[in-house]
RNA sequence: UGUCCUGUGGUGUAAUGGUAGCACAGAUGGUUUUGGUCCAUCUAGUCAGGGUUCGAGUCCUUGCGGGACAACCA
């Protein structure tokens, strides 16, 4: 049961396979370059493409779009790699890599080269841009522009021989440098970078431009649909202009990939670019790539987030091609959505007050059973220990209580989960004024599960027992930025909307006995405060927890 | 003052010439030993004008709004 939500790429894709393109075979790709960790937005990109596959009963490859040394790294190889994985999906044989067609890329240069389709320009960046013209004034010739194919070749062939200089010579295609499409004025195929290549090493000098790779590396690897973001619109008649060169006078392939864009996602409150994303990391803004704050797979991994969650996320956005703006609260949404049905209930006291429950008998601790997961009985139950002097939440006592405060405050009564009602009779304060103790009484015919004592009460509160209680250090998170959109702002720095609260940490909470011994990454419902896990920080007897996100709160928003 | 793309509730996304639907967000009520979940109800939309048609969100046209494109990045 794929509820696999239909799009227009499903649509384009189903009329070629009406139209009986490529043999009816079906391969998509995802192609990231490994110059940074994938992000929230490349995870829609993830599941669209694996999504294709999965629906078509088909493949998806995995090819890392490696043809800039100077920015790629195997950290990010490896890292990319763990994260498609953990969202659920496997690529089809071993991952490629761009780079594995250099050979290939080069002869084909040197065919274009011979058809008098590509020539070796001496102009630097400054003069190319110079004569690149601009998108409403057509550009200029290069000077070189007509160089026999001859020179051409043997100028190529000394590039890639390593002599000359980094920035000295490049190889363009001549197309048209007054096309209304930039990206048609005579582009650059070949640039000489004299770096070591983490998969290819000191083998090649010149490495090929995205344009002149990625259709050609489409077309190896028999990709029928090519799906990328709108920004490489422009970019197609490049990609078709390629691939009608290499094919020219070849008998007709068997698939012809096709590009096809979306529109990228966008998150509220969030940046995305891998740009800025390193800056964060690189200025120790953030912890790393996988701060729990950053919209990374990674950061959303130790965040509590869940592949199941994402990927409900990811079917949520739809794939559409007019820009768009997702709220974070569906991101949320969804990963309470997962959690819930999934998530373990136990109890946990952030900002602990002890409460002394005066008449229960001291040195007495009665074991209560309490169920793991009201939505999944077969979560089974557990038992919690209760005695004489526990901890609740500071937010659950007030000394003078509004009228629709369901919690304790002086006579006032409430449940403790799985256990007694109890009854507020008295509370202390310290020299500060605060609450330090709260005195209470408890009816012993109010034990959850048999209770006889008749008495209704409005509130019910999470607590531990004082006695029984390991601590912990927990995590909590509010948004990174606190504009809506903090890198749309043309005279600001996106950075001068970091939210100075994005993560507190709390020391001393009290959590249940069952929490000493959890893994990193198990998740929890820390009862009527919100779903948390362990941080990969966590230790025995030093446990970090990461609140993933809280739950709703229709209390909190009607006192807003 | 170019080319291309794109405009559907607050936010997303369907409707492929035939009843504008779904989700999130928001509001209200019910259930509840989580102020959670769940259930019910409500709020709110086709950018504007003109045209074609029995019938237009959809096709044509003219405007207007938003976006992309001038890296030896991808």
């Amino acid at each position: 049961m794929e509820e696999v939500k239909t799009n227009f790429i499903y649509q384009e894709i189903d009329k070629d396979l009406a139209q009986g393109k490529n043999g009816g075979k079906i391969l998509t790709r995802f192609p990231p370059e490994p110059n940074g960790y994938l992000h929230i937005g490349h995870a829609k990109s993830i599941c669209l493409n694996f999504g294709i596959a999965k629906h078509y009963k088909a493949a998806c490859n995995l090819r890392f779009d490696d043809t800039n040394p100077t920015k790629e790294e195997v950290e990010y190889v490896d890292s990319i790699q763990e994260d498609i994985r953990w969202l659920g999906f496997e690529w089809e044989g071993e991952p490629k890599y761009a780079s594995d067609y250099f050979e290939q890329l080069y002869q084909w240069a040197v065919l274009l080269i011979k058809k008098g389709k590509a020539y070796v320009c001496e102009l630097n960046a400054e003069q190319i841009a110079a004569q690149k013209g601009t998108p409403t004034t057509p550009g200029q010739d290069s000077p070189f522009r007509n160089r026999s194919v001859e020179e051409n070749l043997d100028l190529f062939e000394r590039m890639r021989k390593g002599e000359f200089k980094d920035g000295e010579k490049i190889l363009r295609a001549k197309i048209d440098m007054a096309s209304p499409n930039m990206h048609m004025r005579d582009p650059i195929m070949y640039r000489i970078i004299h770096r070591h290549h983490h998969r290819t090493g000191d083998q090649w000098c010149i490495y090929p431009m995205y344009d002149f790779t990625h259709g050609q590396s489409d077309f190896i690897e028999e990709i029928t649909h090519s799906i990328c973001t709108l920004e490489f619109e422009v970019h197609r008649p490049l990609y078709n202009w390629f691939l009608d060169q290499i094919l020219e006078g070849e008998s007709a392939p068997e698939v012809r990939p096709r590009q096809i864009e979306f529109a990228r996602l966008n998150l509220n409150y969030t940046v995305m670019s891998k740009r800025k994303l390193l800056e964060l990391v690189q200025k120790g803004i953030v912890s790393g790539w996988d701060d729990p704050r950053m919209p990374t797979i990674s950061g959303l991994r130790r965040r509590g987030y869940t592949p199941e969650s994402i990927r409900m996320f990811a079917d949520r956005v739809g794939v559409a091609r007019r820009d768009n703006v997702i709220d974070l609260a569906l991101l949320e949404y969804c990963v309470r959505e997962d959690l819930n049905k999934r998530a373990m209930r136990v109890n946990a006291v952030l900002d602990p007050v002890k409460v002394v429950i005066t008449n229960y008998p001291e040195g007495q601790v009665e074991m209560m059973e309490t169920v793991n997961n009201p939505e999944d009985e077969s979560m089974g139950t557990r038992e919690l220990p209760f005695s004489r002097e526990i901890y609740i939440e500071r937010d659950d006592f007030m000394e003078e209580p509004p009228k629709k405060y369901f919690r304790l405050g002086p006579g006032r009564e409430v449940r403790l989960k799985s256990a007694y009602i109890i009854k507020c009779e008295d509370y202390k304060k310290d020299a500060d004024g605060r609450v330090s103790e709260i005195h209470c009484s408890y009816y012993p015919d109010s034990r959850s599960g048999a209770d006889t004592s008749g008495i209704k009460v409005k509130g019910t509160l999470h607590w531990v027992s004082a006695a029984h209680a390991v601590d912990a250090e927990i995590r909590l998170y509010d948004r990174l930025f606190m504009d809506e959109a903090p890198d749309a702002h043309k005279d600001k720095d996106f950075k001068d909307f970091l939210n100075p609260e994005s993560l507190s940490t709390l020391k001393g909470c009290k959590l249940e006995p069952f929490l000493a011994g959890v893994k990193p990454l198990d998740h929890f419902q820390f009862q009527r405060l919100g779903y948390f896990s362990a941080d990969k920080d966590s230790r025995p007897g030093a446990l970090v927890f990461n609140k993933t996100v809280g739950l709703k709160d229709s209390w909190a928003r009607s006192n807003k």
